[in-house]
DNA sequence: GAAATACTTCGATTAACATCGAAGTATGAA
DNA sequence: TTCATACTTCGATGTTAATCGAAGTATTTC
């Protein structure tokens, strides 16, 4: 009956405890090997590789072979997006007891969604950014104004070989800690790279927790201050 | 192991055909009998009723009381962000099959989310109530400037008893069609029930698609007017 | 070439749960 | 009171699919 929402199917690719564990796990932004995955779910190596052929089949992930490992990682930034937004209902949502851990206000301080930074620093971020008018996020897709771009290369970022991949530059990110947006993209991806190349911050084992140390908070926060001045 | 990504539960709870197409109809923003929502997940009333009760548990839908009817509608607008996700990825993702339907062009201009406009129009007016300094979208949650206020007022919107709701007056929904955002919330529930009052649209049955009239589209047109000429 | 690693495929078992008939409750109508 | 509607609960059935042991393929190491 009816045109079917394809949304049932995407529920039940993410429904099973297993998926949903290694779909989490891949939200870090790494690519992971089915070994790492199975154990990562707690299921044994054959099982993990037919939830794994599952959701390659769904184009949920895309599989890279590498010697005689497989890598996966998640397909897009979209599912990302799925992911986080249903993280986020799910954890907000006392729900089904999510049992909020001790690491919890870390998760909503930093953390990765998929691959860019997300949490309180990720929305401080995209403010600042914002603020100084570097982002031209009225309405139309969010995209780096000319004194964005001298605002990125000279942290030394290099924009121009990013300009030439097909994906796209800029892309706004609804959080769900906050109903705020935070930078997507391959330019979030390439800033969250840079913290952690600059030893400012590193992502802890098994989860989407990004630690910042103290002297890196503290060039984070130079870096994209608030409450920002006033643009001038 | 780990502390687990009820995010599963949610998924499974998604997954079920019968459950997903309840969702579904109940993303039009009414609220549907248990009858209604039987016969439109194709299963009877028992069935129906089973995972209607479950839906309830997880606190996805509400049940109210009335006469000899209860009625089912979503918990929140937060589910409804959920959906609208999870939707607009199966659907831009040829994915299984979704089989785009002559009917999806009319998806894409304008559908109710959950309970408030999204489509092309609803970008369309997010974004001229932007670009008039309506709304003060920068970063921090979405808000009504004075002048955002007064003009609210004078489209002939009760501004008043809404900010005294509980609920939030605005907030950003993040569309899937074009990666923009169109305003939920209370008041944007109140300007689509403005529309549907006023005539220049109205719901097609059993869709989520909102038809507007040739006149009724032109009057909107008229009120958001796009490209926005320059605020002064 | 042999052995180990990393993974996939096959097949059988098992557990979960969606489904519906039948019977029960509550509300409204006659 | 009686009947009808709207729904819930219970119990039995059947299907689906998650799981893992065993065996197979590919790749690297020795």
């Amino acid at each position: 009956m009816k045109e079917g929402p394809n949304i049932a199917m995407l529920g039940a690719l993410i429904g099973d405890p297993a998926r949903a564990n290694m779909l989490s796990a891949l939200m870090s932004g790494k690519a992971l090997t089915a070994s790492e995955l199975a154990s990562e779910a707690g299921v044994t190596l054959q099982t993990a590789s037919s939830h794994l052929s599952k959701l390659e089949a769904a184009e949920l992930l895309i599989r890279r072979k590498q010697g005689r490992h497989r890598y996966f990682s998640l397909a897009g930034d979209e599912i990302g997006h799925v992911l986080e937004v249903m993280m986020g209902f799910a954890a907000k949502h006392g729900h089904m007891r999510t049992r909020t851990g001790p690491k919890d206000p870390a998760l909503r301080k930093a953390r990765v969604c998929y691959n860019h930074l997300a949490g309180e620093l990720g929305v401080t971020m995209f403010d600042y950014l914002s603020s100084q008018n570097y982002l031209s996020s009225v309405g139309e897709e969010v995209g780096l104004t000319p004194a964005g771009e001298s605002f990125i290369s000279s942290i030394g970022i290099n924009l121009i070989q990013m300009q030439n991949s097909r994906r796209p530059l800029c892309k706004s990110c609804l959080d769900w800690s906050a109903r705020r947006s935070h930078l997507a993209g391959s330019l979030g991806t390439a800033l969250l790279s840079h913290f952690l190349e600059k030893q400012w911050a590193k992502r802890l084992d098994n989860s989407r927790i990004i630690e910042f140390s103290k002297h890196g908070e503290q060039q984070f926060r130079n870096l994209f201050p608030t409450p920002p001045p006033s643009p001038n």
